[in-house]
DNA sequence: CTACTCTGTCAGTTCTTAGC
DNA sequence: GCTAAGAACTGACAGAGTAG
């Protein structure tokens, strides 16, 4: 005899407590006192026999199928938890009334709705409600929430008293949403009909029909998220995990202020720039233009042989000018990197910016490389009232789906964005729209308009976070995901599929250690599995498809994957930074830092699931995480892996100090800094191209 | 017994360096 | 761009120990 009616909830998830199979007219009650009985501490299964041990006592001309059995949810033994949505079209308007006021609430809702919802096991209750039965594994919330949507959290100003005045007249209690929250206390079970129950005077059967008979849904990480911001709450994680997350926020926001790092840096980036008006006004300057022009006079009437003095004078007055300048430059870029290199957050922007700077010295370009769409910048600062929103909107998702830290973006919109724009006219705006990006990261089929190219790129960048490369080529995958990763973000930053671009300088803007050679044995490949084409060789050495002049990109969006990795593998902006060179750290090194990044803190088993496409992973990332252990990027406190704090280059300057310590200076020289080490190397390689294409 | 931690080895791949 | 040599990285394997 069955006492549940349904496959999809098992009897460890529930307790189950006996109700009248016919209540005759009275009001709802339980065949026994449950709660005498309920020890919460043991498991369910136990708790459902002492509850039927006694039924049975209590009841000895009964059997158990005499009996509906229903369910009570208990937190402690389970994460089953009940949503229920009570009085379904009221509720559903003031959501509709929140989404279209709100665009966090909007999108959040929406992947709660359809990666949830609709997903999950449902029930109709007999008001026409629905029971949604989903598991939460973070038991972040154990009490039962009635009305578990706070309206004010969510509105603001005069959209909450709009939103009062539309519903004061149907609700009575309209400051909350009915949707209940139950992951603890009695839940009438799918497939019972209360038969001649009493509801508010009226007898009737009630009955709970399976609405949608699917597996019971369980949140994700990513999900987790979405849930913590619908039903706010912040509590019931354990004392000491609460009181680790205050530590943590101390350190990154309370003992460094990141704005006036952030300001401070964008005013000596603009003296930088302007580094020539500036020298020009200092007495220094003007004494030596003095002098330079007075030199310039009496050359006009000079003799020849005075004047090849005046000319000596004339060179010693400029090259002193120049000097100063050169001197003044490298000292505001040393603040500029003292001032960044500070600590660890701020720390990303100068290495993201050190990749696009190195990488465009490598051929003297005039132009820079930009970590963003260009013309963008000049869209957001051109753009009228009514389209800032989105347009500034769709800058933010740009970077933040390409998994830039906020730390960058907040950078970027201070030193590009004019004053009239939202996101520095209303912090609360940038705050939003970095929180709308973050869902966006990790649910990417909910961006608009996914025709567009620029939204295409952005999908197949989030596509490719998923690949399992081994499919492709029994090479190192890693590798495989660092090439496709860069060809995407810079098909991004152009809003082009096509890329023509040197593979050494895309090998420097990468975000890892993957040189020019790796990347074109990766095109060969990636060209047989047709996810880039036309690629156009040049090959003027007996067709050896000397390097690619340019290829294009396939978007992922129609790629059929046969192997998705479980998680997401992000891959960090500054992923191409000193520390990747220290051994045996690496890109695994850099992606476990940029777990910790995420998360706060992780214990090594929760590392090791994040790489279990790796078949001896716990081994493999063992080895990295006691390498990072050991040069104190991260530290270990009450079993959990978090980041120490202390800056990565700092870290990777101690490590090459202590290596060549005052002996081989010039190759200490070098290993200081890797990517310009790079950098000499390819340009040898060019000096030596040249020569050889000139003798033929 | 299982899940996990720790140490070590090895072959194949990838990167750096030196040289032209 | 190319080669060669050597360093470093990567993921696989074996195996001992430990906690529950």
């Amino acid at each position: 005899m069955k006492l549940i009616h349904t496959t999809k909830i098992k009897s460890n998830d529930v307790i189950l407590i006996p109700i009248p199979k016919n209540f005759k007219g009275k009001e709802f009650y339980t065949s026994i006192k449950y709660a005498d009985y309920i020890i919460y501490e043991k498991p369910n299964i136990e708790n459902s026999k002492i509850i039927r041990k006694k039924t049975i006592e209590s009841f000895r001309k009964s059997k158990l199928e005499d009996f509906n059995w229903t369910f009570f949810l208990n937190p402690l033994a389970s994460d089953l938890v009940v949503l229920d949505f009570d009085d379904i079209e009221c509720t559903e308007r003031k959501i509709k009334f929140l989404r279209d006021n709100n665009p966090e609430f909007n999108l959040k809702w929406l992947v709660f709705q359809k990666e949830l919802l609709e997903k999950t096991f449902s029930v109709r209750t007999p008001s026409g409600g629905i029971h949604y039965y989903i598991k939460r594994p973070s038991k972040l919330i154990q009490e039962r929430k009635i009305g578990a949507i706070k309206v004010n959290l969510h509105l603001n100003g005069d959209l909450l008293k709009s939103y009062k005045e539309k519903f004061d007249t149907i609700d009575k209690k309209v400051d909350v949403i009915k949707i209940d929250y139950l992951p603890k206390g009695l839940v009438i079970a799918p497939g019972l009909s209360l038969k001649e129950i009493n509801k508010k005077g009226f007898i009737q059967d009630r009955d709970y029909r399976i609405l949608n008979n699917s597996n019971i849904q369980s949140v994700s990480e990513d999900l987790e998220n979405i849930l913590c911001y619908i039903f706010a709450q912040t509590e019931g994680k354990s004392k000491e995990e609460k009181k680790r997350r205050i530590i943590i926020k101390d350190r990154k926001e309370g003992s460094l202020d990141i704005d006036t790092i952030i300001s401070e840096t964008i005013k000596k980036e603009k003296e930088l720039e302007n580094i020539k008006g500036i020298i020009l006004n200092t007495e220094q300057m003007k004494e030596l233009r003095k002098k330079y022009d007075e030199v310039n006079k009496k050359l006009l009437n000079a003799s020849e042989k005075d004047s090849l003095i005046l000319q000596g004078y004339q060179n010693a007055y400029s090259y002193e000018m120049q000097e100063i300048e050169k001197n003044l430059k490298t000292k505001l870029e040393n603040e500029i990197k003292e001032l960044l290199c500070s600590n660890i957050e701020t720390e990303q922007i100068f290495n993201i910016n050190y990749k696009y700077d190195i990488a465009s010295t490598l051929f003297n370009r005039n132009s820079e490389f930009h970590s963003f769409p260009p013309n963008l910048i000049k869209k957001v600062n051109d753009a009228k009232e009514g389209q800032r929103s989105e347009i500034e909107m769709a800058f933010i998702t740009n970077l933040k789906v390409r998994n830039f830290p906020d730390t960058y973006i907040i950078y970027m919109v201070r030193k590009h964005f004019s004053k009239r724009t939202k996101c520095i006219s209303s912090p609360k705006f940038l705050e939003q729209a970095l929180r709308v990006g973050e869902t966006l990261k990790h649910f990417p089929q909910y961006l608009n308009n996914q025709d567009t190219t620029w939204v295409n790129i952005l999908m197949s960048i989030s596509i490719l976070r998923q690949i399992d490369f081994r499919v492709f080529s029994k090479r190192n995958s890693e590798k495989m995901r660092l090439a496709l990763d860069v060809f995407f973000n810079l098909a991004s930053i152009n809003n082009d599929l096509e890329i023509n671009m040197n593979l050494k300088e895309i090998s420097l803007l990468s975000n890892g250690r993957i040189n020019n050679k790796s990347l074109k044995e990766y095109l060969k490949i990636f060209e047989k599995h047709k996810i880039i084409e036309n690629i156009e060789w040049m090959d003027y050495n007996q067709n050896r498809m000397a390097y690619p002049i340019k290829f294009t990109l396939k978007s992922l969006t129609t790629l059929k994957i046969p192997k998705k990795l479980d998680l997401p593998r992000f891959i960090p902006q500054d992923g191409n930074q000193p520390l990747v060179y220290i051994p045996s750290i690496g890109e695994k090194g850099m992606q476990i830092i940029e777990l910790l990044r995420q998360h706060d803190f992780l214990s090594a088993s929760e590392i090791y699931a994040y790489f279990t496409d790796i078949k001896d992973h716990r081994r493999v990332i063992y080895k990295t995480i006691q390498t990072l252990l050991r040069y104190q990027v991260v530290i270990k406190k009450n079993e959990k892996l978090e980041l120490s704090g202390k800056p990565l280059n700092q870290i990777y300057e101690k490590f090459v100090n202590e290596k060549f310590g005052k002996k081989n200076i010039e190759k200490k020289e070098r290993a200081l800094n890797p990517l310009k080490r790079k950098i000499t190397n390819y340009k040898q390689e060019a000096y030596f191209i040249n020569k050889r294409r000139e003798k033929g």
